[in-house]
DNA sequence: TTATTATACATAGTATCACGAGGTATGTCA
DNA sequence: TGACATACCTCGTGATACTATGTATAATAA
């Protein structure tokens, strides 16, 4: 079976977000905790997208000391991200609604 | 906004010939259809699906006649298909479910 | 009659996305 | 001291879906 695509990266990351203010290493974790490690996802993937997310005004950087000593750049959410946030979640529920509807042989999806 | 990326097009595709026999052209039609145009599949797209499915004998076409007088090609799900189908909609909910269970804030999914 | 649209198939080029591989550096623990 | 976990990052590659384009026929409009 081939490998299965992330997808849905930036929603997965602003809804991680979304609860509290996160850094990088701490999101990858949290990621597969949540899902059961449906979702293993890579440095390689998440650092450019929070880049990305950073340079929309989505989330914003800050660094902050660790308890060990160790500096670590947390990221939170704007305002503005939590509006993308909000906006990547319809486009989900809309995705995933209309999957479900093609499954089922396409019993309908509601109008958008 | 950024567009959405399809993804999931081989589901999407063999969903489509799980019920019947359908030529490429209807695909496109029935997909936007059940999907309430969410779904807007290309040529572009569907056509290298199908050829990848038929190389890995996931689906056989046959040429028919249409009413119309026209030949038109249609695809038939096999055995295989069939299996393929089951697999990636065991997938495609554990992949849904993965996502709802980060949305919701990671209250835990089954164990894989 | 002729032009346009809808049907129907197909490929080539392009952009995006996620991954693997690799690099850097620090803290912890045996 | 050396291994490992933590923590950040970039580059190259492959997969995927899109746009654009090409071909051809049937139906419809001008």
């Amino acid at each position: 079976m081939k490998k299965k695509a992330m997808e849905h990266t930036r929603l997965l990351a602003l809804s991680l977000l979304g609860g509290e203010d996160m850094y990088g290493y701490q999101m990858i974790i949290e990621l597969a905790r949540r899902s059961n490690h449906v979702f293993d996802m890579k440095e390689g993937t998440l650092y450019p997208v929070l880049h990305g997310l950073e340079q929309e005004g989505f989330v914003e950087a800050y660094r902050k000391e660790a308890p060990t000593g160790r500096e670590r750049k947390y990221y939170h959410l704007t305002r503005k991200g939590r509006e993308a946030l909000r906006e990547e979640e319809r486009s989900w529920k809309r995705y995933a609604g209309a999957v479900d509807a093609v499954l089922r042989g396409g019993a309908g999806v509601e109008p958008v």
